[in-house]
RNA sequence: GGAGAGGUGGCCGAGUGGUUUAUGGCGCACGCCUGGAAAGCGUGUUUUCUGGGAACGGAAUCGGGGGUUCGAAUCCCUUUCUCUCCGCCA
């Protein structure tokens, strides 16, 4: 969420930013400023209440002392009122920090400079192209087809075992799979970031930590028995190592990477577009998470945006980079890249990636701080990036590499999958 | 799952209702001392909110939440986590 002191110093800029995302925030805003304003002036109420209370208090502790148990006893009754004035202060003070606090979670991140104002995907910037659409002949399958006719992938087993959106990955195609995601992870740990293994639960506090509560709530399984979360993403786990930190201004960057199974209910969406791996209940992800400092945080997001077009490169896929538009960024991000493979036979662009910048608006919730050279503290740098999402990488090397004789691998995973061919 | 013991500051560790300050130690920072250093001595050292230009104040904070009381680290309720023993288990 945004800070108070930001969005009182910034008023203007924040309203206009959001407009990008068509938010009026106007009437939130002020709505913010006076809550805050209400809180601080209860917090005085109360804490003038309670230091003439704890005064009181000592001197009677001071009077029974000395033997004068009369007028300590009298004292006492001075104090009902004071109780019950500072009984209601701290009601009401609850009250308004929660009510602030509902107001700042329902106003999304203020959108760089750069980003431009739009509604839907549509209004999205390509802002880099690399490689050549393949030409690929009239007999050229999708992957579905692919993972069926080599027996690779098994959708309807899935669906057996578990439901739609499941699927199982078997032989070749389960060890393409490990590859890939063995190889990610080289190249991110080659690139400085720390290799993670995190819980694929999460409690509730985590939950909100990244943003995923209370608003998609929805969107991830629930383990009623227990009260935890599978996770949607490896950001939410490894993020929340970070929940109530407070890092030196050295420890910059924190880098980490952490491959995992990511869980996503999407509810209500089928159709010939979420056909074969295109969007799945549970996937695979590996991902990088960057904490920074915050004058170093938008060359860092430039930085991710080059490592995951390194990889991309090596794989040999075509694919473009767009600098998403304000309505179609998310939430909590104030800039997101989002990575599109060409997928040859589907003739269509497949996202398999999103980089972002959160600036302090996951740190404010998070309350992830470091202590600066001057001693105070402020609040650290988010950002995040999949490097790779699996099941689109999977689709996109399939169907662009397949020949009339099998499915050929590109020679970077060779040494990963130990076979050069699906046949 | 059963029984028991615990959670105190950056760390260790004392503290069974009341002296305006949570004992003491370690670590860390600064100062004194020194030719330089160590030792020694002195000062400071949780975090958050808040008043103030600042100096300097006020409040909260002893795992979390609630209660009793004029007053709670201390008593009561609740919750969570850790440890020990037993049981189960890859």
């Amino acid at each position: 969420m945004l800070q108070v002191q930001y969005i009182r110093e910034n008023k203007e800029a924040v309203i206009d930013g959001l407009k990008k995302r068509f938010f009026d925030a106007t009437a939130a805003v002020e709505r913010v400023l006076e809550l805050d304003d209400k809180r601080k002036s209860i917090q005085n109420k109360l804490d003038n209440s309670l230091a003439d209370q704890k005064r009181i208090a000592s001197e009677i502790g001071g009077l029974f002392k000395q033997g004068k148990g009369a007028e300590a006893n009298d004292m006492k009754s001075k104090v009902a009122q004071m109780k019950k004035d500072s009984k209601e202060f701290s009601l009401e003070l609850v009250e308004t920090t929660d009510a602030l606090q509902s107001e700042l979670y329902n106003i999304p991140n203020v959108p760089h400079k750069k980003v431009v104002a739009g509604k839907s995907e549509d209004d999205n910037e390509v802002v880099y192209e690399q490689g050549d659409i393949p030409e690929m002949n009239k007999e050229a399958l999708p992957h579905w087809e692919i993972a069926a006719k080599y027996d690779i992938i098994d959708f309807e087993l899935g669906v057996k075992i578990t439901g739609a959106g499941f699927p199982v990955y078997k032989g070749k195609g389960a060890k393409y799979q490990r590859a890939l995601i063995n190889y990610f992870l080289d190249k991110n740990t080659d690139a400085g970031y720390k290799e993670i293994q995190v819980p694929l639960l999460v409690n509730e506090a985590s939950g909100y930590g990244t943003g995923q509560l209370p608003d998609k709530e929805g969107q991830m399984y629930h383990c009623n028995v227990d009260d935890l979360y599978l996770i949607p993403t490896a950001e939410v786990p490894v993020t929340n190592m970070f929940r109530d930190k407070i890092l030196m201004e050295d420890d910059f960057p924190v880098k980490s990477t952490a491959y995992t199974p990511c869980f996503r209910r999407e509810a209500g969406s089928y159709g010939a577009h979420v056909r074969g791996l295109n969007r799945l209940h549970q996937f695979d992800k590996v991902e990088i998470v960057q904490l920074q400092h915050p004058d170093k945080s938008w060359e860092a997001l430039d930085l991710m945006v080059e490592h995951v077009k390194g990889i991309l490169t090596e794989l040999g896929l075509p694919f473009r980079i767009l600098r998403l538009c304000g309505g179609d960024t998310g939430f909590t991000s104030a800039m997101t890249y989002d990575f599109e493979v060409y997928s040859a036979a589907q003739k269509r662009w497949l996202e398999v990636s999103s980089v972002s910048n959160f600036l302090t608006y996951q740190s404010n919730r998070l309350k992830l701080r470091y202590t600066a050279k001057d001693g105070k503290r402020y609040l650290a740098h988010t950002l995040n990036g999949s490097s790779l999402a699996l099941p689109r990488i999977l689709a996109a090397l399939l169907e662009n590499y397949q020949t009339a004789d099998g499915v050929e691998i590109p020679d970077v995973l060779k040494p990963y999958t130990r076979f050069d061919y699906i046949a």
